[in-house]
DNA sequence: GCCGCGGATTTGTGATCACATGAGGACATG
DNA sequence: CATGTCCTCATGTGATCACAAATCCGCGGC
């Protein structure tokens, strides 16, 4: 069980823009950190760099991902892709229950905002989604979505750390609005607006 | 560079349906078929794992993915959603030549199906629409599409298999007559059915 | 004939080690 | 001061091993 531990750790610091781009990690560094050997940390960095979310140099280093513009709108228009089509199939499955718990979501991110806390910020963020699309009943289609995640992760943190905004998002508003509505288009639409607002701002 | 020939070995019979859904894969058999040590062996398994082209069971034994009904049909629908773009980015980039390679492959299609080669009818297959995608200029979402290509790997030949066909794939047709006549819209309808025609028979 | 139990063996896990390679810095030279 | 070269050390790779757990097989009981 070591090398999940190692591996759980390090996606999660990695999706949650913990690790800024072009970091190195060293397997003995590692090791060290999660106090565990060689094998099992090697084991998590292959499983992640197998993912997308780390990057193998011709030597076998392996750092955190510097994202180019053309792969940043890549991986933008495969969260559009995705997500909009797990927003629209857990459409006729949100009930009161759901959209209540996404209010109280976009409540807490909210309070992120407030105490300026990026990494909270894009936690709860994809936790909002995460909690939508989990109604998809698409676990296949989920996982590629937080693949996509995983790799936009360390540019993730450049993104949301240099606007300082100072409201919580406001599609995030349209997307509850369009689920209580049971207006499809609309819910595609407003997926597609908060999936690729920031990270249009990150390209450009 | 042991582990990455046991990957590329292993991905590709996977890929190709020359491994039967269910098969357990053990740590030294794998290590003594490709020569190497136990330690180059499971980093191709967890790799592989990792991409879901393998699943774990609860004691770490591994084993090629029997996949439910409702499995196939998500699998399916991300071929569709992920093809379906990728084709469309490749058609203003396809040229005279990329027409002719298709032509080509597909009369391969042909041999193939004439010598009852369901191997090599999907691998055939599977290079019609990796050389159309890679004209889409889009890396990471093609990469998606192979993913899926590879869990769908051994359920693939289970189709294949069983149905004998004496025609080339009809809808490869309609994918070149779209690109030829630059008809987008068709051409999104043809990758669609191609993609969709086999695998529903499969779940069905 | 069928089910449960127990031991032998297969199998995955993680630690450790020897080795090769590549990166980075110090130092001399122009 | 810049640059190239060499050396050292950090780092990834793969082999091997001890261990634990799970599986498998056969035997005995019902």
């Amino acid at each position: 069980m070591a090398h999940d531990r190692v591996y759980r750790g390090l996606r999660s610091r990695i999706m949650h823009g913990e690790i800024a781009p072009g970091q190195a990690l060293t397997l003995r560094g590692l090791a060290a950190e999660y106090g565990v050997s060689m094998t099992p940390a090697r084991e998590a960095l292959r499983r992640l760099s197998a993912e997308g979310a780390l990057t193998l140099s011709s030597s076998g280093r392996v750092s955190t991902p510097e994202l180019s513009n053309e792969r940043i709108e890549e991986l933008a228009a495969l969260r559009s892709l995705l997500e909009v089509e797990l927003a629209s199939r857990a459409l006729p499955r949100a009930h009161m229950a759901l959209i209540d718990r996404l209010q109280s979501i976009n409540a807490r991110i909210a309070e992120d905002i407030v105490h300026q806390d990026a990494v909270a910020y894009i936690r709860r963020n994809l936790e909002f989604h995460r909690t939508l699309y989990l109604r998809a009943q698409a676990p296949a289609m989920l996982a590629m979505a937080e693949t996509v995640w995983l790799q936009l992760g360390p540019s993730m943190r450049a993104l949301y750390g240099r606007l300082r905004r100072k409201d919580p998002p406001h599609f995030h508003r349209l997307i509850i609005a369009a689920l209580k509505a049971g207006d499809e288009p609309g819910l595609r639409l407003a997926v597609r607006s908060d999936v690729t607002q920031g990270l249009r701002m990150l390209a450009g």
